[in-house]
DNA sequence: GCATGTGAATGGATTCACAGCT
DNA sequence: AGCTGTGAATCCATTCACATGC
């Protein structure tokens, strides 16, 4: 499902996996930091202190877009940093749409990471008249839901946030990947149908809930 | 990581991965749509076919708790979701706080999944005087920070939420931690040092963002 | 000497395939 | 006949350990 069944990996590091994609992200960030107090170089070793992770994982993870490092000395941070983030694709801005005005959409219109280095949010979309119009508080306008084509052509929309109920997402996604978006990030708890070449992310944040109940549960078991 | 290194698996059953209760989870929904249409059984292809999983998965992961099945037949859907809605903890309500009643932190507390059939949210709390005494759209006060161990010990919350930015979310969980609140979610991107049974689960909503980017820079690469 | 890059070894999770029950 | 429960096989991710280069 990661990516396209029948597209063989054709130039061959076509099989990077999610979780080493997810840890790019966080030694990213974590190089953004480093460069910010200006230090120079960091060991594998040093990173993986930092995450409580395998510095040989570390280095595998960086080893799959090329050599960075220096024996004997480390990685040199601007340049890792820069490497990542071109490596991420996000050396340059993608615009994003969030479908659904309701509070999930509205507080992740203000979320810092989604309006911010990489990434430039367009409007909220939403079917009810009465959102339309306002703004989040950080000033991203409520278009009306049918702007949804214009906008993605116009404004060259690469990523949708679905953030609407459950009922409404299969609807949504299939109206997004119509337009043309192709990569979908879903907040809505239901299983969606796919479709080709539209990749599509769920988060689901009950499930964090319930994951953590499970850990108490079994904490209070043992008494 | 996943639970207390220290401790082993005393009674042999505690090593069910992170992944299996996550599906658990998935599976208790479906089961509760089921139930509401009535539908008396299932079987494990059927349930695969609805989440794109391998029926033997899915027998490994409820096999886990017992068997319920029967064979030929498949699994009873009411009896099921009874079994799971205890295994995942969640047969009883637990008390739930929000710290941090910015954008995310309001909208979590009007989240439904969070206020709903095994959780209470009692309360947002926040240091700034402004936000005080306001609620969330559904009703939930915003308490002033320094009430923190007073209301878990009062209302017996079980489960924090962080919703601070990064500079503070160490020191709430170590608030949180010391208060007695055992586990706790959090949505700030720093890595937490943890302490000892205070299970933590961390949701970085931006590397999902730039998970879709470095797919889209790839499909751009084919071109 | 020190830290990278990487094949080999390990460890987990998923899938296969079938025995066993209804 | 149909579907569960599960050992065996496979697949994938992580970790070890060392050869390689600064």
């Amino acid at each position: 499902m990661a990516t396209n069944p029948n597209t063989r990996p054709t130039n061959d590091r076509d099989v990077i996996s999610e979780l080493t994609t997810g840890r790019l992200s966080v030694y990213l960030r974590c190089l953004t930091y480093l460069e910010s107090v200006q230090q120079q170089t960091i060991s594998s070793h040093e990173l993986a202190q930092r995450f409580h992770l395998n510095s040989a994982q570390i280095r595998k993870d960086l080893a799959c877009f090329g050599e960075f490092g220096t024996r004997g000395v480390g990685y040199n941070v601007s340049e890792l940093r820069q490497h990542l983030t071109r490596t991420l694709g996000i050396d340059r801005v993608r615009n994003v749409v969030i479908v659904g005005a309701g509070n999930l959409g509205m507080a992740l219109a203000d979320y810092r990471g989604f309006n911010d280095s990489g990434f430039h949010l367009v409007a909220l979309l939403d079917v009810d008249a009465d959102k339309i119009g306002r703004e989040s508080r950080s000033g991203i306008p409520v278009l009306p839901y049918e702007e949804l084509g214009n906008l993605v052509r116009k404004r060259g929309v690469e990523i949708g946030i679905i953030a609407v109920s459950a009922d409404s997402a299969q609807q949504v996604y299939d109206n997004l990947a119509d337009t043309g978006v192709q990569a979908i990030l879903n907040f809505a708890p239901v299983q969606i149908r796919l479709k080709p070449d539209v990749k599509l992310k769920s988060v689901d944040l009950r499930i964090n809930l319930e994951s953590l109940s499970f850990y108490l549960k079994n904490v209070e078991d043992e008494s």
